[in-house]
DNA sequence: GTGAAAGCGCTAACAG
DNA sequence: CTGTTAGCGCTTTCAC
């Protein structure tokens, strides 16, 4: 029982009108007389008429609609740019799809050619774990569809960037730990291949060597969820090999390595301190509570979304990629001092 | 320089026969012969031609689109709920339209509208704190459109329901703490016209009455989040009244109480036993870790989707409503024992 | 001030 | 086996 929708033509049927009449009328064009006007939004609105968005993006090959691909949903920063997205995409008038790659390059092709099935007018993206070859992006890109990254880029594509400084917030992270006395400080690092877990790494490399540390490789660990992060401290004191301070590349890392570190009644940040990464909800709340660098995923939802609705309103304006970079904000609490 | 997407309609011409032919082809249709299917195929990939979903949709006045309405993104559970909606929607090649309400009536109507008028085929909804007023999914429901509620339902609609047991969930959490000994069991508690707000504490009441407890109308008190049981908890410290036990209706609210609680010098759970609602990624990191009822939120996105694609897919059943009731699973951890 | 006609990309009934 | 035609809902010239 699907009754179908009203359409602009059932209008000028009732009203004894054409359909270019009432299409005109419904955007309150100057040629059409008040009176037709009048007849034509009131019946409108008693009938409950709704645009046909569908329709309209055919016609105008436009369909006010944005594309998301992200790794994972659940997750607070990337819900929270999410969030960012939405609202400055609602607020446009636009829809947002989203698709997650659940960090498979499998799926992040899938997404991609879905919403290019979809015509979406543009898409952000933060590429998979799992990505290491681009040319689903380039597809997009080379068919003219505006295409935003954030946070993790890839490196020498041709597009907009919203990321925040990754290596400067790390230098921070890290440099703060070294002021507060540290001399044997890990890190934690994210896979290689991807921007952010090199510049990451660079940053805590950089304070190492700017506060004349040396680099101690067996200190330097990829790792970067909280089961890893377990297993490393497991192995690290093992060795017998356990530092006075540990940079890890995000929250969760940290709150895995802490609570490993807890079990093995070592105190924290007495004998070890920790520094995370991407402030969620979470470090206010670990005990103690987390130091960490907020990354600000509202924020680079919304810058993003401008951007991007920026290149899909004005597509004439001579294409300069613009990277927007936003800084990371160390957030020092209790597990670091 | 927006290239215009290949159109079946190129095809055709380079290959000198008609568009249906070609779009016979492409679908593998029985009459088309063999050598021109390959040909179809082979300039189709050659061009990179990706069919145009919004014509389609047209077309078949299908846009294999679903919408969701959620009221905020960036929580746990919802973005749980989204990822099982995403993964399910996915594998049966739907996409997802999201939009979030921030827990405002306005913004619920205006979604309301925009997935209407972009024509999904169905809609996922939990209704925003604010709303009490339902027309515009009423309106929904009366133009054909398959609604299914998760967990934030609205009472007396004639829809598909997946929620869990939170009655049930909130007994066994208050009948937790009373086993453990707890006599003076304080609720925090949700709106009061949330049917998830009423049932949590229905359950609740129900565990003190059948355990022979009085209830204590001063140690129930409305309070939903961080900070509002930050206040509460002061309020009944001032007046000196503090329980022994404490219900609360999500999570973020419980922390927010053993913290304040913790500020004031009070041990958990030896003074005052803990117990939240909605397991998150939080439960397991506070400081004593936190006892809570995990809400399944992945598997409760993911039957709401089926249930919807399955009224979309046959929507020719006989419609019987359906409430898909999960179990609420209560996860003991130190805060309660 | 209003209407007729064409077309966005695709499919499906009807012809041949 | 393939082509012609019409139409999904809407806008937009071009006529009148």
């Amino acid at each position: 029982m699907k009754n179908n929708p009203i359409t602009i033509k059932d209008i000028a049927r009732i009203l004894g009108i054409s359909p270019s009449t009432v299409s005109r009328a419904l955007k309150d064009h100057p040629d059409i007389s008040t009176e037709t006007k009048k007849a034509v939004n009131e019946l409108a609105v008693r009938l409950k008429y709704q645009p046909n968005a569908i329709a309209l993006s055919l016609k105008q090959s436009r369909s006010n609609t944005i594309g998301v691909i992200i790794p994972e949903i659940v997750h607070h920063f990337f819900s929270s740019v999410i969030s960012g997205i939405e609202d400055v995409a609602y607020n446009a008038g636009f829809t947002v799809m989203i698709c997650q790659s659940n960090e498979r390059y499998d799926r992040e092709v899938a997404n991609a050619k879905m919403l290019l099935s979809h015509r979406v007018d543009g898409v952000l993206v933060s590429i998979a774990k799992e990505s290491t070859n681009f040319d689903h992006l380039k597809l997009l890109k080379e068919g003219g569809m505006p295409l935003v990254f954030f946070d993790r880029i890839v490196p020498g594509m041709q597009a907009d960037h919203v990321v925040i400084d990754d290596e400067e917030a790390a230098y921070k992270a890290t440099k703060h730990l070294i002021e507060n006395g540290r001399k044997r400080i890990a890190h934690f690092s994210g896979p290689e291949h991807l921007m952010i877990g090199r510049n990451r790494k660079n940053g805590y490399l950089r304070a190492l060597s700017e506060a004349g540390l040396a680099v101690d490789p067996s200190l330097i660990i990829q790792a970067d969820n909280y089961e890893k992060a377990v297993v490393a401290v497991r192995r690290l004191a093992d060795l017998n090999n356990l530092p006075d301070g540990i940079f890890t590349t995000n929250d969760l890392t940290a709150v895995g390595a802490m609570q490993a570190l807890q079990k093995l009644g070592i105190e924290i940040p007495k004998q070890i301190a920790i520094i995370g990464f991407s402030d969620g909800r979470l470090s206010g709340i670990t005990n103690p509570t987390l130091s960490s660098v907020d990354q600000h995923g509202y924020e680079m939802g919304s810058i993003a979304t401008e951007i991007l609705l920026n290149r899909i309103l004005s597509p004439d304006e001579k294409y300069t990629p613009v990277t927007r970079v936003l800084e990371g904000q160390l957030v020092v609490r209790e597990s670091s001092i």
